[in-house]
DNA sequence: TCGCACATGTAACGTGTTACATGATTCA
DNA sequence: TGAATCATGTAACACGTTACATGTGCGA
């Protein structure tokens, strides 16, 4: 242990896990996908890919595509084995308060390592009990603020409660499609 | 203008907004209600009011509640104003995409400068317009993700989209509960 | 009197932001 | 030939995090 990479490493060493890149690539993937939420500064990716690299979770090297010549990354055994670490944890209430985002970006990833349709179940799962203690801390500081005379505040948090039977919603939607169907007693050999 | 305060700085501002606060009370409320987003560490707050109370958007005097003496902040009228811009700022779709959570935490915080029906309809408003230009932003997104091997990516944003649709929900009912039926035709007076 | 809550700070550190800077290649 | 895109950096700055530090008052 001892890695504790902040969120932007991790999604660095999470895209490059799926293909090597270049410094280049993430900032144009940072400003034109929904990774909007990492800036695609200069002064934030090359900086992060260096400490990455001298830190042994990347390695990258010059090479010419076509006629330009760019560096390339992607993960060391290091690298995956942190990213793997970070995609499997169970989802927390912790990581719910901290930022409700970074569950479905370490989702958004787990492919990236190749994982199956377990650690997928597991991840789910656990998402959806914290949710459902998060949902209980939400319905209490509603009731709490029932007695403010401005509205307002316990309509902030109806609209965590909104927020959260979304977050339920979509995950009985996920595993459908995914064919996890909780319901199912079938033992399963993947991954 | 020249304000741009960081949000933790807006957050303490609108706090003491309500009633004046010492940094350890505003230390108590972002560790036990759901603005834990915000670090209730000491580094964080006392420096950030020693900050706001340079730049002259609080003020503070030392009083003595009981026996202890505490120093309390409240806002100066630059303060007001500073909060006063930022609360009463239309929701953009930039906004969206930076913080999601932004949008409703200035909406809690509209009583606190005193916010009547109109700008709390215009806020919404807003509101829903930026989500309707998210929402197509992230059905375009996961039709190009249609074709992706790995079905995760695609789901992460049907994720989006189910939140967005939470939102819009919460909406409504935000527009229920205030008497802010947008059918209605009749003019208001309020503030 | 022992510990907890009250109450406020400081200092080192790492990181993201903003702005500046450079140069090559491609396309109109 | 000029502009846009590709491609990679650096430097100053501000901020939040973590850890350390100090002292008072109150209740068990």
């Amino acid at each position: 242990m001892e890695s504790a990479l902040t969120l932007l490493e991790y999604a660095l060493v999470g895209l490059t896990a799926q293909e090597p890149l270049s410094g280049y690539d993430l900032k144009k993937i940072f400003e034109t996908t929904e990774m909007r939420q990492f800036s695609s500064s200069p002064g934030s990716i090359y900086p992060a890919l260096r400490r990455l690299e001298k830190r042994a979770f990347l390695t990258s090297s010059e090479e010419a595509t076509g006629d330009r010549t760019r560096r390339l990354y992607r993960p060391t055994e290091a690298g995956k084995e942190a990213l793997r670490a970070w995609l499997l944890a169970p989802v927390t209430l912790e990581e719910l308060h901290d930022d409700g985002r970074t569950p479905i970006l370490r989702f958004a990833f787990l492919g990236s390592i190749g994982a199956g349709r377990k650690p997928t179940r597991a991840f789910l799962e656990s998402y959806r009990e914290a949710l459902g203690r998060y949902l209980e801390d939400l319905r209490e500081l509603a009731e709490q603020l029932g007695e403010h005379p401005d509205a307002r505040p316990r309509l902030a948090i109806l609209h965590g409660i909104e927020q959260v039977k979304g977050q339920r919603r979509w995950i009985d939607l996920a595993e459908e499609e995914l064919g996890l169907a909780q319901t199912s007693m079938m033992k399963e050999g993947s991954e």
